[in-house]
RNA sequence: GGGCGCGUAGCUCAAUGGCCAGAGCAUUCGCCUUACACGCGAAGGGUUCCCGGUUCGAGUCCGGGCGCGCCCA
């Protein structure tokens, strides 16, 4: 017996505690390996360590339990891979912002310690780490308490070390391949974080600010005139256009001359290299022709040619481009501080000028020399320096207009300031290379491809193979990689997997070593030697494919970088290191006397410490952008590279069969882990692609509030899962997001702040708690009944189970929508389509099972064999193929319900197993001889006719408790008499017969017929019914207009499908012989 | 600027080109009905954003607006 009521919060941690007791979660790779079982497998979008989880992630983990507890169910061997990810950036931030605010040593102490040779770094990777840990278990908690079934014991972090092996494997093997480089270029700079950051790191935001229009003055270079003053008279002469040469009294022909440039960040004007005109542009012969002018920048002194590019935008005031409209068709260019001003710059061989500190100060010790004058914007920050510049032209008469101007600029998503574009030495993923871009674009499915560029290939695995639900996400992951740009990957943070190269500087002669990675000048044929040494020695210590040496000697660098695969080769470099410091080969030898066994190996240590004249080994500082680790998700968490790990788990469940996720991430996580899983499980070393790390890639809505804002920590209108669950219960939770999970891309979740706990919720779970609860008295009752009951099933019922013969109409219905609903949630499933598997499971219990089918057999069900065992197996599949939305209460129903034994019902196959519990039962399979068109067209029909009979007793007044009898025609009677009980039930009938209708009857039509209501006495009132049936008779006339007037159109009946048509006419014929009794029953009323 | 998507009842969302555009919540009325008031029965509530087109037939397809969201520049 059931409780009275179902309390989750009573029984929720006791299922749990009983599901990991069973191990029912965990996945055995072994007999998938050995061909004995299918393999079914998701990985977890791995949580940021960040902070813990709001409803997106509930959603996004209550879709993937789903899936994973109905494969579970249906036979697969199913694995769920939990972890969670660093988050490299936002928890170091996170972190150091905690540690401020409670007063402590921050990052900034750190790193001053650090640079003392204090260990700073390390121990804030500590305090970080003890971060990690916190909120680690806080996010595996909200997901145990969401009753999410993840093998828990193969839990992964990406820092751990699994993951970290995994890593270093995959930039060992781009590295090695060519894959990974090292550049000088414009990043995108956070000047308060101090890193580089990504591409998708950066937030577009609107802001308002000015376009400065800036004059240069015009000199001569080179030649007599060297430096002087070029006049607008000569201008004219070198056939500059005459509009362009300002006519008023200031400026005389004998004025100097100059070129006005506009734009946004005048500050950057200290470090211009040159200003570009567009050839097309009338003035640019004039200017660029011959001996070409040059421009003079004011306070810095700095001569800078005037060069023509295409880019350049042609003024135009009258253009709707707001760029046209406000150029002036001159363009300042300053290459170390606007990635389009770099672009030209390499065009065009320029210099480029860096001005700024890493705090985006302006600086004069960052790569700039010829400050003159600009000495005193030094040290100023941008804003400050901006400002200061602009006084200063204006001072020299050089400003000629500010127009404000509203306009993007690149934030960071972590400290939200505007982003600089800065000049520093990264490393970069050659991602448009195609062992990785093209991999990834003939990975798409070819029915979601729209264009035929990037064909799959007939026959390599993988390509052609990935699938998008829905499919118009293939899209946009089609345009993000037509447009790739190389993938910056080193990040100058403390938390995240360390870059794995060490370099090496020669003493060189142009002044010593370089400690750092900053430029040295000069190629060095020593390199070569010192490589092949380096590699010999590897190979010698048995490390010849850990161990990866590029001479990095481009004409402005020169260095050895060193790519270590693995610790031991790490142990190596260390033991140079050393050697290199002491120059003692003897207790080098000894100390790593493992490396070091053979006779050669130890040689060739000997020819290292003779040959010395390099620097240490150095590690690069920088760590990984943590979506190199996030890409390698699927792999490193199933034990890549090791072959045959964790008992073969890579074997078996990679490729995983689907990602959930949210369309934020599709251009970036799904494309690099498509392109990192191709590539580096490519079976011939890059040439053909490999797996597929996933088949599809299902995107969910995305979470917001009632007014369609993103939730957020900031708006305070984020949602704790924990915090629904404790109101509302897991299940209901669950049962309303799946509920909600349309094709759509966005769902609104209006939050209220319930006013005792003060905690964010919504009343949108209401829907799941009710239907919980429903679940919960629709099984009280039907155990009741069962065990009310006494029937000798065992006797009555052959071993064959239950046959149509045992059993009433609203049985044989009940089963047929069953069926049919079976049929339904499998498609759902197959489709991704949540909110059809909910609303059915919704409608075949709510609607059908409450509040018909329970309702109907009430009276009969104690007796009747047939009705107990069909209430049985109904309610057991219902429990089955709600399990996966809704675990708790279904497991929890099932420990008393599964005690009660029914005979089978034929054709519905409930098979046993997983021990007793719910979790691990098999998944209902329904024969579709089951679905019984006849019985839900009679049981339709049946309820159509009893709610017709309550709408009238409602509109009558009839009590609820009167009992009333129907007379209706005998061709009526033939076709629902096997409705006759579950009527007389629901219409509180106590007859139904083809007498004719008595006087006093209140009168109906059904299907055209008129049939009477009997026994109502008093209650009627037969003005009402005079309304009723007037009222009646007006709907019907406009509703036979309509038809009629369908009916008449040549191009419907002709063309239409035929029984769309028939159709047509037995209704209008079915309304009209309505409508007839209607005026036939006023005129009987005398109305 | 480019791409994707959205606009349907007061709210949140459904609806392979085809029956009278549905459901839940909210509202109104009646019911503590021996499973369930987190419930039962009933009712009201719609210019499917606007304009035009294709079609026998358009919420759905096409074109053009208006409004909104997100992604990418």
């Amino acid at each position: 017996m059931l409780d009275r009521t179902y309390q989750p919060s009573q029984q929720e941690s006791r299922i749990r505690e009983k599901w990991l007791a069973a191990n029912a979660f965990h996945a055995d790779p072994v007999p998938v390996n050995q061909g004995k079982a299918r393999a079914y497998s998701i990985v977890i979008p791995p949580p940021n360590v960040t902070a813990a989880l709001h409803l997106g992630h509930a959603l996004n983990n209550t879709i993937q339990d789903v899936l994973i507890r109905a494969h579970r169910m249906k036979g697969f061997e199913t694995l769920w891979m939990p972890g969670t990810d660093h988050a490299g950036i936002a928890t170091q931030t996170v972190v150091d912002k905690r540690l401020k605010s409670e007063g402590k040593k921050a990052l900034a102490d750190y790193k001053k310690m650090e640079a003392e040779g204090e260990n700073g770094r390390e121990q804030f990777v500590g305090l970080v780490q003890a971060w990690k840990d916190e909120y680690e278990r806080a996010i595996t908690n909200q997901l145990e308490a969401m009753g999410c079934s993840c093998d828990w014991e193969r839990q992964r972090f990406t820092m751990d070390e699994t993951c970290a092996r995994a890593v270093r494997e995959a930039f060992f093997r781009l590295f090695r391949d060519g894959l990974i480089y090292r550049g000088k270029r414009l990043v995108n700079w956070d000047p308060v974080t101090r890193t580089a950051l990504a591409d998708d790191e950066v937030e577009m935001k609107e802001v308002d600010g000015n376009f400065y229009y800036l004059r240069y003055p015009l000199v001569h270079k080179g030649g007599a005139a060297s430096g002087q003053p070029v006049t607008w008279s000569e201008l004219a002469a070198r056939g500059y256009p005459p509009h362009s040469i300002p006519r008023d009294d200031a400026h005389g022909d004998d004025e100097r001359a100059w070129v006005t440039v506009a734009t946004t960040r005048p500050e950057t004007y200290l470090g211009d290299t040159a200003v570009a005109i567009n050839p097309k542009d009338a003035r640019a012969g004039a200017l660029t022709g011959g001996e070409g002018l040059f421009v003079e920048l004011p306070l810095v002194g700095r001569v800078i040619p005037i060069i023509q590019d295409d880019y350049v935008v042609m003024a135009d005031p009258e253009s709707s481009d707001s760029k046209a409209k406000f150029a002036t068709g001159f363009l300042k260019v300053t290459p170390a501080h606007d990635p389009n001003d770099y672009e030209i710059g390499q065009r065009h061989g320029l210099e480029k000028i860096n001005v700024m500190a890493e705090d985006a100060s302006i600086s004069d010790k960052h790569g700039w020399e010829d400050v003159g004058d600009a000495h005193i914007f030094v040290g100023l920050s941008r804003e400050e320096a901006r400002k200061k510049v602009v006084m200063e032209f204006k001072a020299r008469g050089l400003v000629e207009d500010v127009r404000p101007h509203r306009h993007s600029v690149g934030h960071s998503y972590r400290s939200h300031v505007a982003i600089e574009p800065y000049l520093s030495d990264q490393w970069y993923v050659k991602v448009t290379d195609d062992r990785l871009r093209g991999f990834a674009q003939r990975a798409l499915a070819s029915d979601q491809r729209s264009t035929d560029t990037h064909k799959a290939q007939k026959g390599v695995e993988g390509d052609g193979e990935l699938r998008f639900y829905p499919a118009r996400y293939a899209k946009t992951y089609e345009t993000w990689h037509d447009n790739l740009r190389d993938w910056c990957i080193s990040r100058q943070l403390w938390w995240g997997h360390r870059v794995p190269v060490w370099a090496w500087y020669p003493h060189d002669d142009f002044g010593g070593a370089a400690g750092d990675f900053s430029i040295t000048e000069g190629p060095s044929a020593r390199l070569k030697k010192t490589a092949s040494l380096l590699e010999m020695l590897a190979e010698s210590c048995g490390l010849s494919g850990s161990i990866f040496v590029r001479c990095d000697g481009d004409d402005i660098q020169s260095r050895l970088l060193v790519c270590s695969a693995s610790e031991r080769a790490d142990r190596l470099l260390q033991a140079i290191d050393e050697l290199v410091r002491d120059g003692d080969d003897a207790s080098v030898r000894k100390k790593y006397s493992d490396l070091f066994a053979s006779d050669k190996s130890r040689s060739l240590l000997r020819q290292f410490a003779d040959t010395d004249d390099g620097t240490p080994f150095q590690q690069d500082p920088d760590v990984l952008d943590t979506w190199f680790s996030s890409a390698l998700w699927p792999l490193s968490t199933m034990g890549w590279p090791e072959e045959g790990a964790f008992d073969g788990l890579l074997e078996a469940f990679n490729p995983t069969d689907v990602l959930c996720t949210a369309r934020e991430i599709i251009t970036l996580w799904v494309s690099r882990m498509v392109m990192f899983q191709r590539y580096l499980t490519s079976p011939d070393g890059g040439k053909t692609p490999g797996t597929l790390p996933f088949g599809d890639v299902f995107i969910h809505a995305m979470i917001q509030d009632g007014e369609g804002r993103k939730m957020s920590k900031s708006l305070g209108n984020g949602v704790d899962p924990l915090d629904i669950i404790a109101t509302h219960g897991s299940d209901a939770m669950r049962f309303t997001l799946c509920n909600m999970t349309t094709q759509t891309q966005d769902v609104r979740m209006p939050v209220e702040r319930d006013e005792k706990s003060g905690k964010n919720t919504s009343p949108k779970f209401d829907i799941g708690r009710n239907f919980v609860t429903k679940l919960w008295n629709a099984a009280k009752f039907a155990m009741m009944k069962i065990e009310d009951g006494q029937p000798a099933w065992e006797a009555s019922s052959s071993k064959h189970g239950v046959t149509f013969n045992d059993l009433t109409l609203p049985d044989v219905w009940i089963l047929s929508r069953c069926s049919q609903t079976v049929a339904k949630v499998d498609e759902a499933l197959k489709n991704y389509e949540f909110s059809v598997y909910a609303q059915a499971m919704y409608d075949l219990l709510w609607r059908d099972y409450c509040d018909w089918y329970l309702e109907a057999v009430k009276p009969t069900v104690a007796e009747s064999v047939g009705q107990q065992s069909v209430l049985r197996a109904v309610l057991d599949c219902v429990l089955r193929l709600l399990h996966p939305i809704m675990p708790y209460v279904t497991e929890a129903i099932w420990e008393e319900f599964g005690k009660i034994e029914r005979a089978p019902i034929r054709g519905l196959e409930l098979a046993s197993g997983g021990g007793g519990m719910l979790v691990r039962a098999a998944w209902p399979v329904a024969d579709a001889d089951l679905i019984n068109a006849d019985a839900e067209r009679v049981m339709a029909r049946a309820q159509a006719l009893v709610e017709q009979i309550r709408q009238t007793r409602e509109r009558a007044g009839v009590e609820r408790k009167m009992q009333l009898s129907l007379h209706l025609p005998s061709g009526i009677e033939r076709e629902l008499e096997p409705a006759f009980g579950m009527m007389q039930t629901l219409a509180g009938l106590e007859a139904i017969s083809t007498a004719a209708i008595p006087d006093g009857a209140v009168r109906l039509t059904f299907e055209g017929h008129e049939l009477g209501l009997f026994g109502m006495g008093d209650a009627v009132d037969s003005g009402k019914e005079i309304d009723i049936l007037k009222e009646s008779v007006a709907k019907l006339d406009k509703e036979i207009v309509i038809l009629e007037g369908r009916l008449g159109n040549p191009g419907y009946t002709e063309r239409a499908p035929a029984h769309l048509v028939q159709q047509t006419r037995e209704q209008m014929e079915t309304k009209k012989s309505e409508r007839d009794a209607a005026r036939a029953r006023l005129i009987e009323l005398g109305a």
